[in-house]
DNA sequence: GTTACAATCTGACGCTGCGTCAGAAATGAA
DNA sequence: TTCATTTCTGACGCAGCGTCAGATTGTAAC
């Protein structure tokens, strides 16, 4: 990769200042799943690394760069994903494959919540890094979705006239904000497992139609 | 309604001090607008409103009590719109219903764009009170659109492994995050029509199944 | 191991915004 | 006009941001 990672003032970084600036990254992440996105604050983080507030400035120009360092980090772990939906479902046996993909994407939307969480708020707020590292983040997903939907239109198995890519994003958009239901669907008497079986299948009969 | 207006040392405010809140609200809301969930700032509300600072402190406790309050506010908007789901949608004629309520729905979130957002980061941060009002406005439509599942599910039009609260919630989680995405599939080449008339056969066929 | 230079880190500062308090201004009843 | 009540505000102490000049650390040459 030829992304060598800079310094503010420009100066390529050493290794000294590598091992800084990943502690600093470490914090970052550990605060902002500790106090939430709303309290995240450079004194604490340079506390929990063990610098001074003016080193964080030495590697981030503020907060929200540090926060899409860490969104560019998570991008990694979204890409495997694709491959539950590779190649496309048709049969019953899919619907395993679907369960599969519902699993890594709540684990992966966990691993990553608070940092996923912050990226799409500033993304929503027209911040345009945060929007380019979200749409490079979801585009595989999405465009994968979207051949889905095409190819089960070819098979005359669902509805002709859903627009593939919205489709896609629509799907989404249920899974984004699935977690942020499911406590209070807990407190519903909605299982964990209930959850599960139910986003599988809105996503099977959508993506893919009644099983051939 | 029993509910008076209090400042925050507990005495019941008159005609005057209704005022003085009211603008201080109507300036948090032009606030959130304008600057974004982010940069929501006291000092700002107050020179807006034409008051001193101290002045906001005499109506709330904090910045949150006063989102609050406006969120408070959005839940009379949400209401009307569980009249769209009733009756159940069965017939094909219902799916006019069905755009009609993606239509409102759009247009409910566009108004309250930014404090529904904001209520619904402090809900997914824990705050109590924040979930509580997130509770009351859906509680409605999540219990309406449970309902018609269970209607579709008695009469066979839909997948009986379907638990219907976790699909009301999942189809809410669906249209609280459309407009995130809203820009970004234009960019890609989805209309707003398009988008409009996906989410409502989503919409529909996961409610109501195919239309009799 | 001393010197000199570059890389890295930090203390101290000015600024902005928060939230509190004592008291000033407006209101209106007598 | 008086004066008690309601409402508003200036002034303050505190916390966090971001900058800068200079201190500290690492290292290469001798």
């Amino acid at each position: 990769m030829a992304d060598e990672i800079l310094a503010t003032d420009g100066r390529i970084i050493g290794e000294r200042a590598a091992a800084t600036r990943r502690r600093l990254l470490d914090a970052t992440l550990l605060l902002l799943r500790r106090d939430g996105v709303l309290d995240l604050k450079v004194v604490d983080i340079t506390r929990e690394a063990g610098a001074a507030p003016a080193t964080f400035y030495q590697y981030f120009a503020d907060q929200d760069a540090a926060v899409l360092a860490l969104a560019e980090d998570a991008i990694e772990d979204e890409r495997p994903l694709v491959d539950f939906l590779q190649p496309a479902w048709s049969t019953s046996a899919d619907i395993e494959r679907a369960r599969a993909f519902v699993d890594a994407y709540s684990q992966y939307w966990n691993d990553h919540y608070a940092v996923l969480t912050l990226r799409n708020l500033k993304a929503d707020n027209g911040e345009i890094n945060f929007r380019s590292v979200r749409s490079r983040a979801n585009l595989l997903l999405l465009r994968r979705m979207a051949d889905m939907v095409t190819a089960s239109q070819t098979g005359g198995r669902i509805a002709a006239n859903l627009d593939p890519f919205a489709t896609a994003a629509a799907m989404m958009a249920m899974l984004d904000r699935l977690l942020a239901y499911q406590n209070e669907l807990m407190r519903r008497g909605s299982s964990k497992s209930a959850q599960r079986d139910t986003l599988t299948t809105i996503l099977f009969q959508t993506l893919a139609g009644t099983p051939a």
